[in-house]
DNA sequence: TCTTTCGGTAACCATACGGTTACCCAAAGC
DNA sequence: GCTTTGGGTAACCGTATGGTTACCGAAAGA
């Protein structure tokens, strides 16, 4: 937990401040912001509360803080995809493919969002940060679409926002209520036989839509 | 709140738990499993916490009997839709709209199924209740689908499993993240010109899809 | 070397929480 | 009419929770 190794004060409180976040990211997905433990976070972060406190100032200021550290990690690996310089339909279909795999791997990111929406997106209201990260992203989609309707392998009224919107539903969906879905179609959904089955049919609904 | 008319005392049992289901229903919603608070849907429900207690026996049992009560609400109305009479495309379209709307006009349904994932459906696993709900609905789709195909319509690989969680993610996700994507995107998306929007986009989506 | 700064610890506090107990009283059963 | 039954009330209990205070000790700055 702690480090043995000796480091410059300021240093050390970074790394502090740092476990803290990674702490709290666990406990809000697993239990979500009313059930997270305030200290279960900081004895997992091999810290003091009252650090947190230091830190973060508030239960609810941390939340922001993981909250805005979720969306930049997933725009970031978003963004390195790199999918502005691909043919049309393989930058949708990377992008289909990377938002269902995404979550996957990523469970907190499900959590978190859903969290905040219950919470009518108050905390993430307040954050410029989270907003200024999503509109080169929609300028991209519409790039792409723009690309596809000019090559005639793309219809030519498919809405950027929507499309972008079902692009990530048709992953994050399956992903976010993969217990439920199990449970009541008694199936196992969350084998990556399923998950490859899955991703397969996210790409044929959407290039299938897109077709002019 | 409490009813001035006298009626019998089984009744009026009956009736105080059917008062404290819908409150708990409203306060779960809110604030989620851990975020509930007990005393306060005793109150909301113009009950005695007692009673709560006498008729449900913990706060994580009635959590179950609200998953429970919402899930059979809607496999109620869906059924009721009797799509199975209909032309193909025109029943999928109306799935696919009734599922959209219902989400906007049953907020709660997103957030109890929500919690209930992040609990990795601890509760819904043990109930038989909801599993038996949903096997007829998959046959259903299954034999619209088995139409469509027949008819020409529909492509002749379309999964009825993975088929109906598209139907359901691509209204059920814009719902869920009403707010959320609202921020992101800057957009009022809860109006209803956004959400006549969605619904068309969705019913193009899933019928471009399926086109053969 | 002396003082200041600041990351860190541990014990504490008021309150809110899920759940229970003791009791009441009117309808139901005889 | 008398007893039993059971829905209902209010006050209570142990504990867990978010947040704070008093204090420490070593690195930083002069």
């Amino acid at each position: 937990m702690t480090d043995t190794v000796e480091l410059p004060r300021s240093k050390r409180a970074e790394a502090t401040k740092a476990r803290i976040l990674e702490a709290a990211i666990n406990e809000f997905a697993n239990h979500g912001l009313a059930g997270a433990r305030v200290d279960e976070i900081a004895a997992r972060a091999g810290a003091n509360k009252r650090m947190l406190y230091v830190h973060f100032g508030s239960k609810e200021e941390l939340w922001l803080q993981v909250l805005e550290h979720v969306y930049a990690h997933k725009r970031e690996e978003e963004r390195a995809l790199d999918v502005g310089n691909l043919h049309p339909q393989e930058a949708m279909a990377r992008l289909v493919r990377f938002n269902l795999r995404y979550t996957a791997r990523h469970p907190e990111f499900v959590t978190l969002l859903n969290q905040e929406n219950m919470h009518q997106a108050r905390y993430l209201g307040t954050s410029e940060r989270v907003q200024a990260l999503y509109s080169p992203l929609l300028d991209l989609v519409r790039e792409v679409l723009a690309r596809g309707a000019a090559a005639g392998v793309f219809r030519r009224d498919a809405e950027p926002l929507q499309t972008y919107v079902t692009l990530v539903a048709l992953g994050h969906f399956y992903v976010a209520n993969l217990h439920t879905l199990s449970a009541v179609f008694q199936a196992r959904l969350s084998s990556e036989a399923a998950l490859g089955a899955r991703e397969a049919h996210c790409v044929e609904v959407l290039l299938g839509y897109l077709r002019p």
